[in-house]
DNA sequence: CACGGCGGAGAACGTGCGTTCTCCAAGGCT
DNA sequence: AGCCTTGGAGAACGCACGTTCTCCGCCGTG
């Protein structure tokens, strides 16, 4: 096994893991065991568990943005197909909510680097949020929409919050033209 | 210093430094020092850590909604005043969002009592708006627009998201009447 | 075959922290 | 005063975990 392969396995088992139980509560040595990487060959890939986490959460925030980018796209880039997408992952098992919102809720002062990453997903998907509409506003306002149905998802376990933000939503945009 | 003293005081240092730093970086040494009770009356009062963060999360609710519905309250339930208010929260010094939000997570697997008193205060809230509102769906599209507001304005550090939900609450409001 | 290094397995180390234990001073009661 | 209880200060314990170290087998090369 060369390193670049240990790499793909060590961040797919560090998001499989990271996401379901939240980053402290995972060990190295849970990452190793599910990974089949060896200790040794983990910390020449990843110096330190600060940079598994900072990669972890780049990874995730392309996979997520590309399969939300694929699904709308197929749909025509309807804003509302958002929201569809939307349902569907909070009905997927194991959803626990956005990960990046976990990791900020659990790293008071984190570190530079995981700070930063949580902080260009966001921004990332309000860019991409306002790239499907022509109105700056009414795409900030569906992204808060996005971002409040996610956590009352994660919380209460029900996808139907992904309708409610639909709803209002539609009304947004009918109101906006 | 008798024992419901105490209690005030280790609940009033556990949400000072529990909120600013996060639950798993702030050690009970830190909530002795701060709250100037001895550790073995601490563990009187809370026999484990586990029962202080749920007494900090069911205080905070307490006064976090308080707070919010005097807010209101005086200017005439309006729900829009809301916002003004999540304005205000936003702009303190200290503000890290949500506290609920950030707990659920820092635990992965929470506490059955953390997880209820997170869930609690969800349902409250939603009550509440719910209660400031004719309609039942408009209620639980602004409390949307609020999380969202809330997570984004902690992630940004931008207080003016709480404008953003509020253009969206007053075109949601109107669709509505 | 001897040898040198690469990589894996897992022990070991240091630290932080939740929790408990030890020791001692102060104060009330007889 | 003598004694017993209460409570505080802080050491001690046990454990978990990030990180490093040790040992050893395996491989290619002279």
């Amino acid at each position: 096994m060369d390193s670049t392969e240990a790499t793909g396995r060590l961040l797919e088992a560090a998001e499989d893991l990271f996401y379901a139980h939240g980053v402290q509560a995972v060990g190295m040595d849970a990452v190793r065991e599910r990974s089949g990487v060896s200790l040794k060959r983990l910390y020449q890939c990843f110096p330190a568990k600060n940079d598994l986490v900072e990669a972890y959460l780049l990874r995730r925030d392309e996979r997520w943005r590309g399969s939300l980018r694929e699904f709308v796209h197929a749909r025509g880039d309807d804003p509302l197909a958002v929201f569809a997408w939307l349902k569907n992952w909070f009905a997927e098992p194991g959803f626990r909510g956005c990960a990046f919102i976990n990791s900020f809720g659990e790293f008071g002062e984190p570190a530079p680097g995981i700070a930063a990453a949580i902080r260009k997903h966001k921004d990332e998907v309000r860019a991409y949020l306002r790239s499907l509409l022509p109105g700056r506003d009414t795409a900030d306002q569906l992204f808060a929409l996005v971002e409040g149905a996610t956590v009352l998802a994660a919380i209460t376990g029900d996808p139907g919050e992904a309708d409610t933000a639909r709803e209002a939503a539609k009304v947004l945009l009918a109101a906006q033209g």
